[in-house]
DNA sequence: CCTTTTACTTGACAGCGTGTCAATTGACAC
DNA sequence: GTGTCAATTGACACGCTGTCAAGTAAAAGG
């Protein structure tokens, strides 16, 4: 059988996230994922084509583990376009610091590795497509502010919410949780919602 | 005289900054440079000491040609803060174009290089001191909403007017300049200000 | 005019990280 | 017992940064 591979494969992917969780930021190795996932360098690359693409394994590994598809069902539970804009805030805001640590890698390769930023976008279209999705709603029920197009309103929540601005207001900011989630909210729903 | 020294370093730093504009989001290499400005790769550490300390030294020389500092004295001259936040949205967001390639270079480098951070964290520092300076004005006339503190006023700006949204907006997005211009005005005054 | 200094060149090399290759081992399956 | 498969070991090529030593050519200065 192939369960000791899977066992293999399985056991990477959860160090190298291990590894991500530790030390977030840090330009991982190669050489240090297989130190500790107690397996020889080459051994990675009879799993993993590259590095990169070990990454991108690893952010899919954590967004099936972390259940994200599950959480965003809350969205489709919401009897208003505001509500659902106030969930999303509050459902992905509070997501970003779970998995900030191994999206951070991908955010740094994909500068360089044409593959990473593939997957990125992938990834981040995927957002995208629920920002759409509530300002559709939103628009429906004519609550949205005439200064917005249905574009622009989704482009500026995705904007808002994205993984690059909740690591520059929690850390360089040094804004809690809390006031994150409070304060994108407000900005949101004070900008695009009709009063 | 060291003037030849002078030229020699100038004409580094030119071309430098010609390649990161004829190719923006490329990274870099110190051959090309060498090739591109007629010197050999190993005369380049004659004049900067690293990599990123070209890099940083092109920003420097961009800025001084671009004369960046000279645009935001224009903020002085505005009569509220509401013009101060509108003109600072137009001097900033029409300057950050001219010089995205070069902070791009920075950009990339700073997750690896600690000196590049160091220079970007400065750099973006003076931003935020404008946008501190926008909101302590909007304050004293009273005309900050009373939702938000100065501390996360000026924070908020900072991140709405930070080169990544920026890029964001304008090559995912395919927000125009004008649009770019108009969207965060109409954000940054709907949400900050009393009306 | 000769000497010294300065800017720069050439060529070689170390270090580090990724990715590849060939030969080998050890276990389990049939 | 033979074949298959996961994994190992060791070696190596490549690309890029940064360093070192020796040499050259031209300007500066007595």
């Amino acid at each position: 059988m192939s369960s000791k591979e899977k066992d293999t494969r399985t056991r990477i992917l959860q160090t190298t996230w291990d590894l991500l969780e530790s030390n977030p930021g840090h330009s991982l190795k190669m050489s240090e994922i297989a130190k500790a996932s107690g397996v020889s360098r080459q051994a990675l690359y009879l799993h993993f084509d590259s590095r990169t693409e070990l990454l991108i394994a690893t952010t899919h590994y954590v967004d099936d583990v972390k259940g994200l598809d599950q959480r965003l069902e809350k969205l489709q539970l919401a009897k208003s376009g505001e509500e659902m804009l106030r969930t999303c805030v509050d459902v992905w805001g509070n997501y970003i610091p779970e998995i900030y640590s191994v999206s951070k890698a991908l955010m740094m390769s994909k500068d360089t590795d044409e593959a990473a930023a593939a997957a990125w976008t992938d990834i981040m279209g995927c957002l995208r497509d629920v920002c759409g999705q509530i300002i559709e709603t939103v628009d429906k029920e004519n609550k949205l502010s005439s200064n917005w197009r249905q574009a622009a309103a989704t482009d500026f929540i995705w904007i808002m919410i994205s993984i690059q601005n909740w690591e520059q207001l929690t850390t360089e900011c040094g804004w809690s949780q809390q006031q994150y989630i409070a304060n994108v909210t407000e900005v949101l729903t004070a900008t695009l919602l009709t009063r």
